[in-house]
DNA sequence: AGCACGCCGACT
DNA sequence: GTCGGCGTGCTC
């Protein structure tokens, strides 16, 4: 596979392996030599490791101790593009390059020959006795002689067994053939005709197409409220880069979401594209890597790790829900999916669309600087209207203890109830009770191995520690005092509001949404499905019911607790509260009855929550936006967080202090250092964790400095020390 | 990341 | 005496 030969058998080349060595290793290129970005498999001590070329060898090891390199593997060797992308994402996230390279590699078996399977095709001879069965399956073949069925394909497809497909093989009327197992996906057709698009969706999408073409890199942010379109005008963008040949990348928040994506682009482009996220299994994976690298596959639906695959020709990258935390997230190296699509798309003259009803702050600061183009979907579909939305004041309202739906919100469900129409009530908390004390010592029950408490889930029976993961029992003697039954449950989940909307209201079909709940994506769609179809009356849910589910017959949201989001310290709190409820309050009124969200709270005066009622989005990123200007916050300033962990909490602290007092090539650049202080969950499966900030001005060189203050630690013991740039949270 | 080497505690 | 704990260091 080496298309460039550049270096001849024995020559000296670079090998950079997805060992964590830190540095690119030199070997001999092997027999017919190789060139810059092949794959191949390397000899590294008593083990074959994968590796690309990287370029030409370092030449300082010994010319007798190095070791040819085994074999080039039969993938299309990695682009210039690619290994710019990992060189320049490694700098950012002060990452070393083996552990990118390990991203960009995450398709297991790349080494082995592809495999094959049988294929069957139309013979040169016809049977001379026909049967009825016979003839449906030649038919068939006739039918698509160009299409490569299996043996259970072709017999289901004529509705036959596999015995009538093999007789006529023995026959010869039929052909089996060696094909490889790693077929090319099908054909997307862009010119397909869409949805019909209002006159604002087409607008938007005229607009996009025309960024498309331009073949050259820049930024879109998408803003448009729930059910105003999003998708069908990307998707326009989407029809723009594959007619010109190029492919295209489509980022969702959570793979729940999927299928119904899936779907939609089916029905748009006539086949379902590739598909990348955890779910996915090996075999699929080697084909979706395979393929994208020959160029036989035009679009990927998937998770953020799908910005690693080898796209050969990537012209369009949409990153939906751009807002959603969970792009930022820890799965080898730390980095933020959006920013990345950003990056990726500057090296290859891509597009990117970022498309949110509700931009994250950085993503809103960057159109406002001029920096990202800003398209605003503002029509809702067909008769539907943004929901109105009054907060209710739970200071005025009466409730009995241990209740949590007020008597205003419960009138409001009756009504929706006794017309026919849908309600949802939604709390972001899973469970049953978020706290269980002792009435006795007044202890709350926490996780063995974390700093966290362990919540009640009613419906597994047990205590769950939701950072680990880990259950037990439900007590009935306090495990601090030992006093028996005198735990109670604090405070509301999920689970408990269930509990009171039926008592409330025993009549009512309700349906509790949670995510886990349910033991498979599968099940959780099915569950979605019959809510949407109308067999539920109420439905009871965590944020899981804010992303992207059409509920047509809802008409009515209720908050349970508003303020829930705006608690802590975060700077970024008050916007993911905003995020967030806007929303969930998208979800009521979708169809032809006007919505109406009801937020409780006990603060109605807080400047997010009026921010929410009226509706005024500009001026509360405004608002927002001052706030972290003058706290120096992103995207007015630069952070990083450093997280240190080990088993011993001196030792881990010790650290921190060491790191705080040496910090000059931090002071140099000017940035400014805190801490160190317990993170905030100081204790994760029995790791002690602090936590230092790193704040510096815009334009100062953050990563640079990072790596020369933490260079010269050499970590003892299970300590370990990772950087976050960008940090979520700021406190 | 593996895997070997090596230097101290409890076994046949 | 030696088996094996896992700290330390190396891999072209």
């Amino acid at each position: 596979m080496s298309q460039t030969g550049q270096f001849r058998e024995g020559a000296r080349v670079g090998v950079l392996t997805t060992q964590p060595l830190d540095r690119v290793l030199d070997y001999r290129a092997p027999e017919g030599g190789c060139g810059v970005g092949d794959f191949v498999e390397v000899p590294l001590g008593p083990r074959k490791v994968l590796g690309v070329v990287w370029g030409p060898g370092a030449g300082d090891f010994d010319a007798a101790k190095l070791r040819p390199v085994g074999r080039i593997l039969d993938v299309a060797p990695m682009r210039d593009e690619m290994r710019d992308f990992l060189h320049r994402a490694a700098d950012y996230t002060v990452t070393p390059l083996p552990a990118m390279l390990r991203l960009a590699t995450r398709a297991p078996g790349l080494g082995d020959a592809p495999s094959m399977r049988k294929i069957y095709k139309l013979g040169s001879t016809v049977p001379n006795r026909l049967t009825d069965a016979r003839v449906k399956v030649m038919d068939v073949l006739r039918s698509q002689s160009d299409a490569a069925f299996t043996l259970k394909e072709l017999a289901d497809h004529a509705g036959v067994s596999a015995s009538v497909v093999k007789g006529l093989v023995g026959l010869g009327a039929i052909r089996e053939e060696d094909s490889p197992r790693d077929l090319p996906f099908p054909v997307l057709d862009p010119r397909q005709p869409g949805k019909a698009l209002t006159d604002d969706q087409t607008t938007a999408a005229q607009t996009l197409r025309e960024a498309v073409r331009n073949d050259r890199f820049a930024t879109t942010l998408l803003k448009g409220v729930t059910g105003s379109g999003k998708t069908e005008v990307y998707l326009e963008a989407v029809a723009a880069c594959l007619a010109s040949g190029r492919q295209a990348l489509v980022l969702l928040p959570e793979i729940a979401l999927t299928a119904e994506f899936l779907d939609r682009v089916e029905a748009r482009f006539g086949a379902r594209p590739a598909e990348w996220h955890s779910g996915v299994t090996m075999t699929e994976r080697r084909r979706v890597f395979r393929m994208l690298g020959q160029g036989d596959a035009q679009m990927v639906v998937g998770a953020r790790s799908a910005l690693f695959l080898p796209f050969q020709d990537l012209g369009l990258i949409v990153v939906d829900e751009e807002h959603e935390s969970s792009y930022k997230q820890e799965d080898g190296v730390l980095y933020n999916a959006r920013d990345m699509a950003v990056l990726r798309a500057m090296l290859n003259d891509a597009q990117v669309v970022l498309a949110s009803a509700t931009p994250s702050l950085e993503t809103w600061a960057n159109a406002k600087a001029g920096k990202y183009a800003r398209i605003d979907l503002t029509a809702r579909f067909g008769p539907a209207r943004l929901p109105e939305m009054r907060a209710i004041d739970m200071r005025d309202e009466t409730l009995d203890r241990g209740t949590w739906i007020s008597p205003t919100l419960r009138g409001a469900v009756a009504e929706r109830f006794a017309k026919g129409e849908q309600s949802l009530l939604f709390l972001n908390r899973r469970g049953y009770a978020p706290v269980t004390l002792c009435r006795a010592c007044g202890q709350q029950v926490g996780c063995d191995h974390c700093d966290a408490r362990m919540v009640e889930h009613r419906f597994l029976k047990r205590l769950m520690c939701h950072q680990c993961g880990e259950t037990k029992p439900i007590p009935t003697i306090c495990p601090s005092c030992g006093a028996e039954d005198r735990l109670a449950p604090v405070g509301p989940g999920i689970e408990r509001i269930t509990e009171e909307a039926q008592s409330v209201f025993p009549q009512a079909r309700i349906a509790t949404l949670s995510s886990d709940m349910f033991g498979s994506a599968r099940a959780l769609k099915a569950e979605i499905e019959r809510i949407a179809s109308g067999e539920a009356d109420i439905v009871i849910g965590t944020q899981l019911v804010a992303k992207g589910h059409n509920f047509p017959k809802l008409t009515l949201v209720g908050v349970i607790d508003a303020d829930l989001g705006l608690q802590g310290s975060d700077l970024r709190a008050a916007e993911r509260c905003f995020q967030l409820m806007r929303q969930v309050a998208g979800r009521a009124g979708r169809a032809e009855a006007p919505g109406l969200a009801l937020l409780q709270t006990h603060q109605p005066a807080h400047p997010v929550i009026q921010a929410i009622l009226g509706g005024e989005e500009e001026a509360f990123w405004a608002a927002e936006a001052a706030q972290r200007a003058a706290a120096g916050a992103p995207p007015y300033g630069r952070m990083a967080g450093i997280i240190l962990s080990g088993s011993d909490a001196g030792a881990v602290f010790d650290l921190g202090n060491h790191l705080a007092r040496n910090a000059r090539p931090l002071l140099e650049i000017g940035a400014e250092v805190f801490g160190p202080a317990p993170a905030p969950i100081a204790r994760i499966r029995g790791r002690h964790r602090v936590r230092l900030l790193v704040k510096a001005a815009k334009g100062a060189p953050l990563q640079a400095a990072l790596r020369r203050w933490v260079a010269p630690l050499t970590l003892r013991g299970d300590l370990r020390l990772s950087i976050d740039i960008d940090p979520q949270s700021f406190y």
